[in-house]
DNA sequence: CCTACCGATCGGTAGG
DNA sequence: CCTACCGATCGGTAGG
C-alpha cells in the first residue's frame, strides 16, 4: 500500500537499460529517460533514489542472471565437452536474452561506485574461476588435450561467448543454442581439416 | 610557425585516451584533461577545437593501425592456417600496443557524429570481410574443414583477437605474439584431445 | 596559456 | 506525478 507500483519501476530499469545501452550511463540524462516514459524529470524521483541505483540494479542483475546460468551446472557429472557446450549455451543465452543490460553490464561498471564496483570484480573472477574448474576437469579427465594453458583456454572461451553482446541479433536466424553449439564444436574440434582421413 | 607545438597536441590525445577508456569519454570532463596536462580547462582550445575531435581523432587512429596491419597481410601468398595465426597476431598487437585507444574505440564510437559513426562501421565492415575472406579461403584450399560455417568462423575468431583489450595486461609474461600463437594454436587444432593415436 | 565568463544542462529536491 | 527550482558543472569563447 505505501509501495509504489511495481510494474512501473521495471518499466523504468527496461528504458534505463535501453538508453544506457545505447546511449551510455554518463549521456544518457534523466530527463531522456523520463521522457521515454511520459513523465517529467523530477517524477522518476517518486520511484527510485538515484540514477546510480539505476545502474547498480541492472548490473546486479545481469550478474545474478549469469550466476544462476552458470553455478547449477557446477555439480553436474557431465563429461567436461558436453559441460563446456551447455556452459556456453547458457551463457549465451544470459547475454541473448538481455543484449541491453549485458551491454551495460560489460560496458559501464567502471563507473559503479566502490562497493558496487568491487561486486563485479569478484563475480567476474568467480566466472573465470568456473571456466577454468571446467577445462582443468577435462584436461584432468583426458577429454582435453593435455598441454593445455588453463588460463589462456579460459580466456579463449570467455571471448566467444562474451564477444557475442557485440553482434549478436535477438529474433534472427540462430538461437543462442545454435551459436552455442557451432562456437563449441568449433572449439572442441578444431578449424583444420582432418589430415586426409580415409580408411 | 602558426601552428601549435605537435608534441603537445599529441600529449593531449594520449591523455585523452587513457582518461576516455578509464572514464569513459561522457564521464570526462575537459577540465580533467586539462588537470592532467597541468592546464586551465579553456587552454586546452588552443590546441583543439572541441572534444568530439579528439574523440574522432583517437577512433581514427585506431582503425588505421587495425588497417595497415591486416591489409598488407592480403595478397601474401601464404596458406590459410599461418596466415590466420599472422593475422590474429597483428590484430592483437594493435590492441596490445594501443589498450587505451582499442578500449575507447570499442566502447565509445557510438557517441560519434553521423559520418564519423558511419567510418566506423564501415571499417568494421571491412575487418569482417577481411576474416571471412581469409576463413574462404581456407576451406577452398583445403586447410580448414568443409563444413565451415563462415560467418560463424570469423566472429569466434573476432571475438578471441577483440576480447583482448578487457584482459590483456601490456608488460606481462605474455607478448601478443604468444598469446595469438596459443589461441591460434588451440582454434585450428581444437580443444579436444586426440582419441588415442598410438600408431 | 590564463582569467573570467557564457548559456545550457545536469542530478536531485520541495511542496503540493 | 507535476511545477518550479537548487547549486554544480558542463563545453566552449573572448580578450588578453
Amino acid at each position: 500500500m505505501t509501495e509504489p507500483a511495481k510494474p512501473r519501476r521495471e518499466q523504468i530499469l527496461d528504458s534505463a537499460s535501453r538508453l544506457f545501452s545505447e546511449r551510455g550511463y554518463h549521456a544518457t540524462s534523466m530527463r531522456d529517460l523520463a521522457g521515454e516514459l511520459g513523465m517529467q524529470g523530477g517524477s522518476l524521483y517518486a520511484h527510485i533514489s538515484s540514477k546510480e541505483e539505476l545502474l547498480i540494479d541492472i548490473v546486479n542483475q545481469a550478474s545474478r542472471q549469469f550466476d544462476e546460468a552458470l553455478f547449477t551446472l557446477r555439480g553436474e557429472p557431465l563429461p567436461a565437452d558436453a559441460k563446456l557446450k551447455e556452459a556456453m549455451f547458457r551463457h549465451i543465452r544470459v547475454v541473448a536474452d538481455n543484449m541491453d543490460s549485458a551491454t551495460v553490464f560489460f560496458h559501464e561498471w567502471k563507473h559503479l561506485s566502490p562497493e558496487a564496483y568491487a561486486r563485479v570484480t569478484g563475480w567476474r573472477d568467480t566466472i573465470d574461476a568456473f571456466y577454468r574448474e571446467l577445462i582443468e576437469q577435462g584436461v584432468r579427465e583426458g577429454v582435453f588435450r593435455p598441454g593445455l594453458d588453463i588460463k589462456m583456454t579460459a580466456y579463449l572461451v570467455l571471448s566467444a561467448v562474451n564477444w557475442a553482446y557485440t553482434w549478436y541479433r535477438p529474433g534472427g536466424a540462430l538461437g543462442p543454442r545454435d551459436v552455442a553449439e557451432q562456437f563449441a564444436e568449433m572449439l572442441l574440434s578444431g578449424l583444420r581439416a582432418a589430415p586426409a582421413a580415409t580408411p
